[in-house]
DNA sequence: ATGTCATATCATAAAAATATAAATTGAAAA
DNA sequence: TTTTCAATTTATATTTTTATGATATGACAT
């Protein structure tokens, strides 16, 4: 059987043991503010004042976003002299965003 | 610009305008019960019975599930005799799964 | 028309997610 | 060593999500 790509049957079999740590990854991007911060890391890796002003979102919200996030291991930052920069950690993350661009950017779909 | 695939550039300016949607979207497949479920339905329609024999979801949080998907896209369902047959609607659905089945269930990841 | 069965809805309670304001940490400059 | 600044943490209130039990709907068989 191949493995390199995910059919029905895989889905049906291979994930249901694992749909809670699944679940909890979607959580972490499930969110307005956290997509919005992920958008601005693809571009490429920012620190927190940066990620702040690009998204608007309060700094208190922001370090819970960011918290959050790392916790689902979807970013890793790295401390450069006093400020925290921020990468995505993840591939499937891309993959995803990928997806929700294809979805609701690429066509016009309501 | 190629369109097909997302490139960090399309998924930090057009994604942002439509990450409401998006967050709706991926909030809808953001639980291990309604994992569960759409486990089942990758395999093929399925009635509510049948889904609640397969997933151990109770009949009212069934209902509840089925509508939250249903309120997002992510299901459909037809009217069959008295049982109502449930299917995946959307394309994007199986392929988030199938990037979630890659990652958790491919590689042996914590 | 009555009963049965599949499914949905309602009401409610408990748990989780989110935003905000205030206080804290901790590295670096002065 | 005192101040400053970036970022986090804490406390709290609000909203959202989820599960459960009870009730309702609606199609079909009798």
């Amino acid at each position: 059987m191949e493995c390199k790509d995910a059919t029905s049957v895989e889905l049906s079999h291979a994930l249901p043991p694992r749909v809670d740590d699944a679940s909890a990854f979607l959580k972490g991007l499930a969110n307005p503010h956290r997509l919005l911060i992920l958008c601005a890391l693809a571009q490429g890796e920012r620190n927190v004042s940066t990620l702040i002003t690009e998204t608007g979102v309060a700094p208190a919200s922001m370090s819970q976003h960011l918290s959050k996030l790392k916790d689902e291991g979807v970013v890793d930052f790295r401390r450069d002299h006093r400020t925290l920069t921020y990468f995505i950690a993840h591939p499937a993350t891309i993959q995803i965003m990928a997806v929700l661009y294809d979805h609701f950017c690429a066509r016009d779909e309501a």
